[in-house]
DNA sequence: AACTCTAGCAACCGCCTTTCA
DNA sequence: CTGAAAGGCGGTTGCTAGAGT
């Protein structure tokens, strides 16, 4: 941190007040003070105008990040919830290091916080398991090591297997709605089966234990993939494939059919965004089949699929936002 | 009590993207 | 179409407070 009359410079940055020298470094209360009076009573809008017409001394920039960071009225104050840790996980896992987009789902969190919280904590921690899993003679073949989702994956005493509700309750909400439900979620779970599936942290294993989780309330289904393993070839095993009996669940970019009679589920989706194409098939013992057509392949072991690749916005939006956790 | 170490976090920096004249 | 300004984002810095010695 830095102290409030430390430093008055020229500003040097893309937010310019001209003429003016602007402060930096710790903001003071009467500053926090003016800006949030200005905020709350005329809004959001180019931040320039806003630190000139609130009488700060600030860039823009400042004066954005400020407000975002810390006076922002719904932001949420205090340490990390376990839940919240373990989505800050799924979802870095998924995103890597894009701060904001996993602030976004995560109501009241900023992407700086998280991202503090995770270059402080959560790395430290991913140091210690690795530690831990590099010194343990079952982890010799074991490749991790580059890749800080695989390290999660592998971290067995970082992540509580146990806890399996918050898993449950994303991918519950995650395929809740039919209209918010998309292919990316499918491959988004696909990418999550990837490592040691005895350490199935960020499945929902829940599915390991739970065979059938299966159950309407009018309009919404809960869609539940248990994994049973993987093969690096691409086909995954999943014990359990549940859906609605008979039902067409729209899956934005196609459509999957569920039919449990008749022992098939098929999801055939062809998005251009994801080239990813899939078809299930219930084994006669129950088990489901996801043989991969197109574009999903073993990149942990080695074919590595950029995330630039992917079109994200299809992605998140299968990803919940989770306004109903209050954690 | 004095000093050192370190975790946590606020805020800056610089780059990239978007918007607008 | 182009360039400048503004916004957005991830990486990094450096200060503070508390724990440890």
């Amino acid at each position: 941190m830095r102290k409030p009359e430390q430093m008055m410079n020229t500003n040097k940055g893309s937010s310019t007040i001209p003429n003016l020298k602007l402060r930096k470094g710790l903001w003071s209360p009467e500053e926090d003070e003016k800006l949030m009076n200005y905020m709350l009573r005329n809004g959001q809008g180019c931040w320039t105008d806003i630190a000139r017409n609130a009488g700060l001394q600030r860039c823009g920039k400042s004066c954005r990040l400020r407000w975002i960071n810390y006076l922002r009225p719904d932001l949420k104050r205090g340490a990390f919830s376990p839940q919240e840790e373990q989505l800050i996980i799924h979802l870095h896992s998924i995103l890597g290091n894009r701060w904001s987009q996993i602030a976004s789902r995560l109501p009241g969190r900023t992407d700086n916080e998280i991202k503090n919280f995770w270059n402080s904590t959560i790395k430290k921690r991913l140091k210690v398991s690795n530690n831990v899993s590099k010194s343990s003679p079952n982890d010799s073949t074991d490749e991790t090591s580059s890749n800080p989702c695989r390290d999660i994956m592998g971290a067995t005493m970082f992540i509580s297997m146990h806890d399996h509700e918050f898993t449950a309750m994303c991918m519950e909400s995650s395929l809740t709605s039919t209209t918010t439900t998309s292919s990316s979620s499918m491959h988004n779970n696909s990418m999550l089966v990837q490592g040691h599936h005895e350490h199935f942290g960020l499945l929902p294993p829940l599915l390991q234990n739970n065979p059938i989780n299966h159950e309407t309330n009018g309009t919404s289904n809960l869609f539940n993939v248990g994994m049973e393993g993987y093969e690096d070839c691409g086909v995954l095993e999943m014990p359990y494939m549940i859906g609605m009996e008979n039902d067409n669940i729209n899956l934005g970019g196609g459509v999957m059919d569920v039919d449990v009679n008749a022992n098939h589920a098929s999801y055939i989706v062809d998005n251009k965004s994801t080239n990813f194409n899939h078809h299930l098939n219930k084994d006669i013992d129950g088990k489901v089949k996801v043989e991969e057509v197109v574009g999903f392949e073993n990149h942990w072991a080695g074919e590595s699929l950029k995330m630039g690749e992917w079109d994200l916005e299809g992605l998140f939006a299968s990803i919940p936002s989770l306004p109903y956790l209050d954690f």
